[in-house]
DNA sequence: CTGAATTTTCAGAAATTTCTGAAATTACTG
DNA sequence: CAGTAATTTCAGAAATTTCTGAAAATTCAG
């Protein structure tokens, strides 16, 4: 590996924190490079910074290509595929998390979706599709939650963030409020 | 495999779920296993019903106590280890949310403070540190909203989903207001 | 204590994933 | 087109992870 160390540091960390997620330690690494990269970097640039070979580098491209993540540029008067990270870091968060909601909860969605049409044939799996309710219910809760909050505006989000739970005082007043007009309808 | 259909099926995709995330096929299996069975099992009913090694479910069950996903019990007059998952499922989330912050967002976090700390020895370091600066800016945005909604009682936590991005409006609403009070003092 | 029941440990086998080099394919230039 | 640059594919090598069986350790009843 051929970088700068502070660069070195930060590309090794990715590389490790990849295989905690499902992508590879490669794919980590190119990911990496190409966030703190000023300029686009094609194959063999990747190839001479991180020493692993030419073919590698081409599956990780391709399959952070898969996931989005990645943009492929062209230099006029150069054949070469050049590839950036896009520069907007709330971007890439959207990706990230639009990609691994595709792969990871709908999936999961609808194996429990069909799971509870199934007639239970015994205590135990009534038992089993009572909890798969309860999972498949709070997966609903927050994915409601993610489609309705995805298409903020990056400003907005980032308010959205800001006010966290601060949200809830404005609830409460608002639950006072409605048992206060409740109270004088007689309504407990 | 020696288990009802239905819960079989549930039990085959998390195993297969478990390897995206940092879990083996078998933990992933064992918890799945607990979280749909009414009753707490010990290691052997697991061996049985998975059709795994005996030191396999040790580990496992190990394993799944360094996330403190499992809640141990005995059962009097019992010698064994009894083990189940927690009945309330937004508990688990919560303990699911807080052990990958721990194992990934923190060591990610202290990694790029590490790195922002360093003098840079070039260009290249340079305009790298602007984009660690980037990332370590969104995460911290991220972890604060975390940090506080993470003590929310479910009941907030569920109605502050339910709000979703209506949280926004209100905040339009505010901003409007306050922009008229400004104007009304000459301020823009 | 003794000994049986239970759990844990761990070396190495088995399975899986990652990576490479060579060959094939594609894309472009002159 | 012919030729070359660039990329992709893929069989198998290398590395890593998972799993097992046997042995060790722990726990507890009598």
């Amino acid at each position: 590996m051929n970088l700068p160390p502070l660069i070195q540091s930060f590309v090794l960390h990715f590389g490790e924190m990849g295989s905690r997620w499902g992508i590879n330690r490669t794919v980590g690494q190119i990911y990496a490079l190409l966030y703190v990269s000023a300029e686009p970097l094609c194959a063999d640039q990747i190839v001479d910074a991180l020493g692993v070979s030419r073919s590698n580098v081409s599956m990780g491209l391709r399959e952070l290509q898969t996931w989005n993540l990645v943009v492929l540029r062209h230099i006029p008067g150069d054949r070469r595929d050049f590839f950036t990270a896009p520069d907007d870091i709330w971007q890439i968060l959207r990706t990230l998390a639009e990609e691994r909601k595709k792969r990871e909860v709908d999936p999961t969605l609808s194996m429990l979706r069909e799971l509870l049409m199934q007639q239970p044939g015994s205590a135990e799996e009534r038992f089993a599709q009572s909890r798969l309710m309860e999972m498949n219910g709070l997966i609903e809760q927050l994915t409601n939650w993610y489609d309705d909050v995805k298409r903020l505006d990056t400003e907005r989000l980032a308010m959205l963030l800001s006010l966290g739970s601060k949200v809830t005082k404005l609830l409460d007043a608002k639950d006072r409020i409605v048992s206060i007009g409740r109270k004088r309808k007689g309504q407990t």
